[in-house]
RNA sequence: GCUGCCGUAGCUCAGGGGUAGAGCACUCCCUUGGUAAGGGAGAGGUCGAGAGUUCGAAUCUCUCCGGCAGCACCA
């Protein structure tokens, strides 16, 4: 009598089931080992759970371990839940919130008067594995908002209560059982709690997060955690975290006697010699790649008054970001106040605004190694990552509006070319488009947008578009960058700027004779120097090529007969513009060889005995086993060669 | 800025109401050794800063500063 569906499964096959058969049925039918193996299900493409009666013809396919992103997304998700009721049992007044699913794991927001500690992590646990144990069955239903809000309020669960209402009319309100325990989730959720691996996860820190990201809302406690299928990925995982760590630009700044900070100076960097010759490294290579592309370098102010930066909207906008700076009153012969620069801009227009420009004077690429100020707040500075004082590889090419295409092309030319030589082949790339609250006509910005677009296309497709995420004055691209081991780093950025140059009166005059604004372009490739050098010391884990590294090779001597050979070759390596230094200390070979090793020293050149007569060195280089013996002007020749810039090779 | 944690020798860290310890690094002595730690001796600290409790504080309390994780911020 019951009428019958016809369910299409992924190899073709069709069968038919009276309707309201479940999908957990559907994988009985098909076998007994996939109903046990099936964790949930896609309906006509939905992921949906496999509870969920079929009331029609569909599509169905069962999903089970071995579809490896959507199994460990319902793992995650499900121990989110099974956390939360983990916590809720041993603290029953703890009121929940949400608990999604993140990159490797999930996390879970809890407002509960005393603070979690890692040593409740524990027994959160022990009670997650209990609730896996049992096997409890999981449930769901839809139901009206009034039952879900009245439910919730009973229950005394306020964040819930918000959460029901503001779930958009028409959506479903899903309710989620895992045994006696309840959640408000879109779902879908495994078959019983039992289908978590029990061995697979770990809590991994608790932290404050605001109430709906919103700094005015209460802070809740998050626990994080990371699951995984098996015990042997979570260990793999853990690894992955601790071989992360160890690249830590702090840590390897340290080692490497980089630089240093220091609470005089919260977010400034002490460059030490080595450090500072790396950023001098980059510094001469990068001066060297924007003379070529056809920018002129710049220096301008670092301290301003306050005149400028009203006059370009910061004094309003940005003021709380700026540091203001004080003059003794009884030595100061006016009353003024200055502020260091937060950005370069408003400089440059000065410089483009001394004498009359022409036409014929744009493109006008304005390149500075600008050093800029901000006060960033406690709690987000970082290492070199964030800092308050920070060097830009800024430029400001000022142009018409015709001219935005090529220049833009020109740009993601020269980035693309630049992240290959330090050591990023690959990136992404954000374009951002008109924001609601905007400067500018819709006439404008569709030039400067479709001009942007198309000078992507020349390049690459593959890029993400971000509607409405341009800045006020003007459509951007983001470039972010990945290293060694995956991580995404956002440093160049390219803006196109229809306001600045008219709020600080730069014009250009015409071929008709006409005074007209140029459009300004902000862009910059490396960020900052400070940032870009922290993402290289990561990146390369203190390994750097040559060209970067500090001391590029040390003369170690076996006995102290060669004391004189040893100079004479740190002489010879200086002449084709090495940093080479000698350690004739009176300690044994193993022991300089493990120390130089240790402080990433690319090459280690060892002399004896052996080589003073036979006018050889023993070469052994970073991260290779044995050594090679080679004649001395050979040796040098090669490593003054490899130590070359890429741009000058 | 917010929540939590942390601040002891140059570094990594232990300790903890009766004014301090380890390893490495450092200095000196012996050792001239052929590719990731040779041996011995020595020196080194107002326990982040200030206030309070106490007979006594590095230890307990408070405030501040700085750091770490996350959140918020990053035109």
């Amino acid at each position: 009598m019951s009428a019958q569906i016809k369910v299409t499964l992924p190899d073709g096959a069709v069968r038919e089931f009276a309707t309201g058969t479940t999908g957990a049925q559907v994988a009985a039918d098909i076998s007994k080992s996939l109903a046990k193996q099936a964790l949930a299900c896609r309906i006509d493409g939905v992921f949906s759970d496999l509870s969920i009666p079929l009331e029609q013809d569909v599509a169905l396919a069962i999903i089970t371990g071995k579809n490896d992103a959507e199994a460990l997304e319902l793992i995650r998700h499900d121990c989110a839940h099974i956390m939360a009721r983990a916590v809720q049992e041993i603290w029953p007044d703890v009121k929940v919130t949400i608990g999604p699913v993140v990159n490797t794991g999930w996390y879970y927001d809890f407002d509960r008067d005393e603070p979690f500690s890692e040593e409740d992590f524990e027994r959160i646990e022990k009670k997650m594995r209990e609730i896996i144990a049992a096997c409890d069955p999981v449930r769901t239903e839809t139901w009206e908002r009034d039952r879900a809000i009245s439910f919730y309020e009973e229950n005394n669960e306020p964040y819930k209560v918000e959460l029901v209402n503001a779930i958009p009319e028409g959506e479903a309100i899903r309710m989620y059982w895992h045994g006696h325990w309840q959640d408000l989730c879109r779902g879908p959720h495994l078959q019983h709690t039992g289908q978590v691996p029990g061995d697979a996860f770990k809590l991994m820190s608790v932290a404050g997060a605001y109430w709906r990201g919103d700094s005015d809302n209460k802070m809740l406690q998050r626990i994080y955690g990371v699951a995984f299928k098996t015990r042997k990925e979570l260990e793999a995982h853990l690894h992955m975290l601790e071989e992360a760590a160890k690249r830590d630009h702090r840590r390897i700044g340290k080692e490497m006697e980089l630089f240093h900070l220091q609470e005089e100076a919260p977010g400034m960097v002490f460059w030490h010699p080595n450090g500072w010759s790396i950023y001098r490294a980059l510094e001469d290579y990068m001066r060297r790649r924007l003379t070529r592309a056809g920018y002129k370098e710049i220096k301008t102010p670092q301290v301003v008054d306050r005149k400028l930066w009203e006059a370009s909207g910061h004094w309003d906008k940005y003021r709380e970001n700026m540091f203001i700076t004080e003059i003794d009153e009884d030595h100061a012969n006016e009353k003024r106040v200055n502020a260091l620069k937060p950005m370069n801009c408003p400089c440059h227009v000065q410089v483009f605004n001394q004498g009359l420009k022409s036409y014929r004077d744009l493109p006008l690429r304005m390149a500075e190694f600008g050093s800029c100020h901000r006060y960033e707040s406690s709690g987000s500075m970082h290492g070199l990552m964030r800092v308050r004082g920070f060097t830009q590889d800024d430029a400001h090419i000022f142009c018409s509006l015709d001219q935005i295409e090529a220049e833009t092309a020109g740009f993601i030319e020269l980035l693309s070319s630049i992240y290959r030589d330090t050591g990023f082949p690959t990136f992404d790339i954000k374009f951002s488009t008109r924001p609601e609250v905007r400067v500018g006509s819709d006439e404008v910005w569709d030039k400067a947008e479709s001009a942007l677009e198309a000078a992507i296309r020349k390049v690459t497709n593959d890029y993400e578009v971000d509607p409405g995420e341009g800045a006020f004055y003007g459509p951007k691209l983001d470039f972010k960058l990945t290293d060694a081991i995956g991580r995404e780093w956002q440093c160049g950025t390219f803006q196109v700027d229809f306001n600045t140059p008219e709020r600080l009166d730069a014009t250009y005059i015409t071929p008709d004779g006409d005074k007209q604004t140029p459009v300004m372009l902000h862009r910059a490739i490396l960020g900052s120097f400070e940032r870009f050098i922290g993402i290289l010391i990561e990146n390369y884990a203190g390994r750097f090529p040559l060209w970067l590294a500090p001391r590029q090779a040390v003369v170690t001597t076996i006995v102290s007969d060669a004391d004189d050979y040893a100079d004479m070759v740190v002489q010879k390596l200086a002449v084709v513009g090495m940093r080479a230094e000698a350690d004739k200390r009176n300690e044994k070979i193993n022991y300089k060889v493990r120390e130089h090793s240790a402080a990433y020293v690319p090459a280690i050149l060892a002399v004896g005995r052996q080589e003073v007569e036979q006018g050889t060195v023993s070469v052994r280089r970073l991260g290779e086993k044995g050594q090679k013996v080679m004649p001395l002007d050979e040796a040098i020749a090669a490593l003054a060669d490899e130590a070359l810039a890429p741009d000058l090779r």
